[in-house]
DNA sequence: TAGTGGTCTAGACCACTTC
DNA sequence: AAGTGGTCTAGACCACTAA
């Protein structure tokens, strides 16, 4: 029975794959687990921070060590930027906060503009040169209380200047969201580039998105072009890895 | 100068992030770090542990604890299925393998096959009933002595039985590849649905891909469909996340 | 306010790897 | 063989929160 901290682990893992412990639930406190497996509290606690680290549980004070539930993935797919749903002047549509599934409230979604220099991604995004000035429309996006992600765009100045996207008030865009704006004044989008990859969080991120230990984010870099080939938005997405599944269907190419 | 060990985590991050300590070299030993923030070692080893999940050191015994370099990430466009690379009969064609980037060699690759029942996944992308059998082709790919990500090829027996995608021989399966197989079978493939998810590893994935801490792996499922609609293959890759983006190019639909 | 997890100190011993 | 990180024990005290 005594053992070392990854026997524990393993223990405490299988348990609750076999549904011993289903979501939600809480293991036992932890010296009742020590005495079990007959080593110090200090050994089951190296234990408990492994299973975080996987992201199977998240410890809470005084309430114990709870099994994390798998909330449903939302799956997201090209339809969800369709043109009809901006064009017919839909108002407060978002594609980006569409992620989220629910309608805008008030105190949902915060959101700041201003004006930033561009780093490269943006730049060679942009067809800017690095450092250059261009609009950044930066948002937290929640689902209820709890945020889902955060997403920037950033637009070349001469673009957006004078128009709703850059006005800094909360809400949806008025004019059939920042596509609806860019259609409006003959900038109507027509492809997207998107690229996706995954790390472990900055604690910034794990900060302003509540992300408990183990979990993952996905990182969204999308570019949106005119008819015409010219690139009128670059945005960048963080993601709560656990929430977001992304589709994408296509030819094979020749 | 005393602190907890998110101080002192907090401290070797920005110490990281400046370019003090570059990717590749090595931290100060754990007792001299300990001495300089006037803490005690295991504080140092906690604070150390918190890097490590954030992927961004990983100690070694004996070389002291080595700031993670950030490989190059290998972008993976829907190109690399081009059809062209395997109707030109390209001997040892894999786009799978393609990800890794570099030519086949023997030993790179290990392959299993074998006849598994279907999961739900499996069932429903290839429209059988679950735990019905299929054809299962696993591979374990590598980059030179590092495994970068485990691939699942799913198949209806009926469409591949006697054909070299059910050969077990180890290397690319002759004539193009899967899609040339089944190409020269009368069903070529034509169209793709590709799905992508991250999440932390379990610690068998760990193992076999050779994961240090603190890395994610991305999830693709791919179903392949002919022309007239029907899947023939469905597949499942576990990728070490710090190696690969996925980009797509798409038009935005009506 | 009691009970749970969180942090820190202290010290012993183990394990691996480079020299 | 020496030096680095890894694991375990032991005990004190802190911090948050549900009852």
């Amino acid at each position: 029975m005594a053992s070392g901290y990854r026997d524990v682990a393993d223990a405490l893992r299988a348990a609750i794959e076999a549904g011993k412990y289903p979501p939600g639930s809480t293991l036992p406190k932890q010296d009742e687990i020590a005495a079990r497996h007959e080593v110090n509290i200090h050994t089951v606690r190296k234990a408990v921070a492994q299973l975080e680290a996987e992201g199977l549980v998240t410890p809470i004070r005084r309430r114990g060590t709870v099994v994390r539930a798998r909330p449903p993935m939302r799956r997201l797919g090209t339809e969800r930027y369709a043109k009809s749903r901006w064009k017919a002047g839909i108002i407060g549509f978002s594609a980006d906060r569409e992620a989220s599934g629910v309608p805008w409230k008030p105190g949902d979604q915060t959101q700041t503009i201003a004006k930033v220099p561009a780093d490269d991604a943006i730049a060679k995004a942009l067809d800017v040169e690095p450092g250059a000035e261009v609009y950044e429309r930066a948002r937290l996006v929640k689902d209820g209380d709890q945020p889902t992600h955060t997403l920037a765009s950033y637009y070349r100045p001469e673009d957006v200047e004078d128009t709703p996207i850059v006005d800094p008030t909360p809400g949806p865009i008025p004019g059939g969201g920042g596509f609806g704006v860019l259609t409006s004044k003959g900038m109507e989008p027509e492809r997207m580039t998107e690229t996706i990859h995954s790390r472990m969080p900055t604690p910034e991120e794990a900060e302003t998105l509540e992300l408990p230990a183990g979990e993952p984010v996905m990182i969204l870099e999308r570019q949106t072009f005119t008819a015409d080939g010219r690139c009128v938005e670059f945005a960048r997405g963080v993601h709560a890895a656990s929430r977001f599944a992304w589709t994408y269907t296509f030819q094979i190419p020749e």
